[in-house]
DNA sequence: GGACATTAAATGTATGTACATATATTTGCA
DNA sequence: TGCAAATATATGTACATACATTTAATGTCC
């Protein structure tokens, strides 16, 4: 399907101005991507705050991570990782195990099952692009000076 | 609070390259707005779909909105609209009435209680900025033509 | 040592998203 | 007419978010 221009995205025929226009389209473009990206995983049966979860416990692979590691990395820092981490439990994908010198703190390690999942699927997103291969380097560039500049 | 950079927020130090972080960026500033919005919104008891769907349905008034008129404007287009206005109305902020001359279709028309709610948020909202401001107007028409780009 | 605060994680509840399915009404066409 | 397809909305289920509360373990300070 051919991707259209915002305006027709949510038949808003005009914005009320530049920074109405930018704003609209940077929170359509973000649940453009999300939904690109939620549908990539879907064969593989994981969401993605999950393949994210599993990504932070591959780059800590083989030490542990704890419920509060997983959260200070997380892009959204309010997600509920516990739950999160039940379902890639209940998947056998990680394990979850009291940590010994703190008994307060779990430890969780993600299982050879989910070391290859996520080898699995790093193939396929690479096969898969972003959207963001339209940029050319110099605009991804740009772009992200003009979000620091947002939250900044 | 200080805003930090994206390599500290997420607490990730470097990227492959710059389109990964342009990526994560734009995910991770439209989660930014996002909550800052569903802060300011928290006072008034509504959230941001909510606010979406009375904004729409504000525009039509007096003319009623069926609920795929919501589904066509929104953001989201796979968001629930129906439950969303189960939730305004139970909030006495909208009505809903069988269409007379389609009776499949429900007529939604935003109450006077809820026109009156819109009208002190947009209050709020114009002492709230959203971030966008610390753009220069061209900036916010640079950052629309590569979101456009993204997507085509 | 013991009361109290702090920390780590889990749980509860309301809301929303994503997607499949159900229900009712209308339309179209044999 | 009558029956299948299309349309409009609602409902069911799994998952996630947002935020408050609970439970358990650890620190701290007197």
């Amino acid at each position: 399907m051919q991707v259209m221009k915002i305006e027709d995205e949510i038949k808003q025929p005009t914005f009320r101005d530049a920074y109405q226009k930018a704003y609209i389209n940077l929170l359509y473009t973000a649940g453009w991507l999300e939904q690109r990206q939620a549908a990539a995983f879907k064969p593989f049966g994981v969401t993605l705050p999950q393949f994210n979860i599993l990504r932070i416990l591959r780059g800590q692979h083989p030490k542990p991570a704890t419920v509060n590691l997983l959260i200070e990395r997380m892009l959204d820092k309010t997600s509920n990782a516990s739950r999160i981490v039940d379902k890639l439990e209940s998947k056998a994908l990680v394990t979850r195990k009291v940590c010994p010198s703190n008994r307060r703190a779990v430890d969780i390690r993600i299982t050879d099952a989910g070391l290859e999942l996520l080898s699995q699927m790093d193939v396929a997103m690479a096969q898969n692009p972003t959207g963001l291969q339209h940029l050319s380097e110099e605009e991804a560039a740009q772009l992200s000076v003009l979000l620091d500049k947002i939250r900044g």
